[in-house]
DNA sequence: CTGTTAGCGCATTCAC
DNA sequence: GTGAATGCGCTAACAG
């Protein structure tokens, strides 16, 4: 049997399905006696309106997309947690579209923006290239961008150059000179840059120090701890080895705390290492770390979305989310 | 200016939109020629099909719905990317309700199933309560529960008294018998269960080996590895501490790595450590555990799902995926 | 092979 | 306040 339609609760309360429509949507323009009576059919019948006929009806999706890389950093985890949770208070559903493969991330992006399926879009860390970027103006619907700097889309970003020299200078006033840059491959098939910037805020940092960049001391690899780990061994196996490392993410600081401990070099003594992110598990951790507020980043997307689905801005928006050393146990001065 | 419909290539093709209609699912009954025409029309308009309209039409949502506790455990992730990434490449879009809190959980389900949103929904690690079983039942969408034991329902799970098991057969053949179980709390508001389950296995384990089940050596916390490491701590303090410890999360594991480090307890020499799931990080860890395959059950659940709608079976399906002992470092004959 | 037509379930004018 | 009628964009018989 068919579910039941507004045309049966119209039937079934003896009004018009232009009044149940009313109800529905709490129009006022309906006699509190009418409004209950059908409420109280709609009750009886376990009347379920179908929210298909609605969006068609109103010409609106009622769901907004997000696009991430993938789900296996907690860095993007975090970000689409702040995303749902302001969402889930919101009239819009959310989709998921996660690339997870380098190979899959053009028709990611591609399925979110093809066929009309959603009223906004949320895209983290992706850069976008030039086609990209206006085949989303094109098509209309609002975008915000999450961690990537488009200046003709809105967006929400950290400013990641300051947050590599936050890091280096904390280094550099505990005394270290030999300091490490430990990142993913800065050139990488997600196209991520953030990585990059911090890397320039480390360069920076240096040379106002009058320290030369020692191209030994800087090691990329693929995602994750367990690449980390091998190319802080690396590091820690150098003649003249850092007395300190900058991870350009946490999970990435934890590989090094894990190589530095196997190799019986003691941290914060003998090394020190500063991550970033502030993730979870830093605290615990005892990681010193320059915090970025990945969640609050999802948030204030999210918000920042919704605000341009009410009422569109003429130019593009950008909220500019602070970045913050925390000191922790896993720095001090070089011996 | 209003998106080209249907209506609008029909016309700049000189054909119907049934025609239009067909060549846009491929149906096999129109001339190539006819095809042809049409498709240069579409490209040539920009044409976009709407997917409610579609919707509608097919009386299909054409979207899957999974709802988790939250996102802040890599285990739920993995089974999300699981799901994702078999949708992927399915006609299905995936939405995603995440209840992040425990009062949150029931208008989560709430939305998932009360508006006729989804074709199909998999449910991960909740125990659903009565009343909840019977409302999806009726709902007649098929479901899916990954994680989670319902006899009336489809489901995927994985064996965790036996897993418990075979982690405290591991220590037990080492040679160790003062073993702890250190897990999340039992009776917790998400409704886990497998934690239960897991502690079952290590209580069995025990009993059969003759040894007594000493109350001292159970610890519960909050979720996560910041609790996990008090804990750790509590235990490891104990006059008579434990050899062993069986965490019943990776994430837990490591808060018990940490602790032991930080009290000068070198693993696996002067404690055993065990966790379970074998999550990503695990492995540069050295960290023994149980594998179970989360990423798997994510991919099994939406198969099943898929079958599901497919062709509905009469009887509810179940899957159950194996549990495996994986030996590393942190693991070792007591002193 | 192709066109005509009738819905899908709801929102929304416009009369009354 | 309420009802009748129209349309949202597409699919699917049914004719031809």
């Amino acid at each position: 049997m068919s579910p039941t339609t507004i045309r049966d609760v119209a039937r079934a309360a003896n009004v018009s399905i232009a009044t149940v429509s009313r109800v529905l949507n709490d129009s006022p323009a309906v006699r509190p006696a009418t409004r209950d009576k059908v409420a109280a059919v709609m009750a009886d019948l376990d009347y379920v309106p179908n929210l298909t006929a609605r969006r068609l009806s109103l010409g609106r999706t009622l769901t907004i997309g997000i696009a991430l890389p993938f789900l296996t950093l907690p860095s993007f985890v975090e970000r689409l947690r702040g995303v749902q949770y302001v969402l889930t208070e919101s009239e819009y559903d959310l989709a998921l579209f996660s690339a997870e493969t380098p190979n899959r991330l053009e028709s990611c992006l591609a399925n979110l923006f093809g066929r009309a399926r959603v009223d906004g879009a949320i895209v983290v860390s992706f850069q976008l290239n030039e086609e990209q970027v206006n085949q989303f103006l094109q098509s209309d619907i609002p975008v915000v961008v999450i961690d990537a700097w488009q200046p003709e889309m809105n967006r929400v970003i950290v400013d990641d150059v300051e947050g590599g020299r936050l890091a280096i200078n904390h280094l550099l006033e505990l005394g270290h000179r030999r300091i490490a840059f430990l990142s993913d491959y800065l050139e990488n098939p997600f196209n991520f840059v953030s990585m990059q910037y911090r890397f320039d805020g480390y360069r920076q940092a240096l040379e106002e120090a009058g320290i030369e960049f020692n191209p030994e001391y800087q090691q990329e690899g693929e995602l994750g701890g367990r690449e980390a780990y091998q190319k802080a061994v690396k590091l820690l196996t150098l003649p003249d080895r850092p007395t300190a490392i900058f991870a350009a993410s946490d999970t990435h600081a934890i590989g090094v705390l894990k190589a530095a401990h196997d190799l019986g070099i003691k941290v914060p003594e003998d090394l020190s290492v500063i991550g970033y992110d502030d993730i979870r598990d830093a605290e615990y951790l005892h990681l010193t770390t320059i915090r970025q507020h990945l969640f609050e980043m999802g948030v204030e997307g999210a918000n920042m979305l919704l605000r341009e689905l009410r009422e569109p801005a003429g130019d593009p928006l950008e909220v500019c989310l602070p970045t913050q050393l925390v000191v922790r146990g896993t720095t001090a001065s070089p011996n």
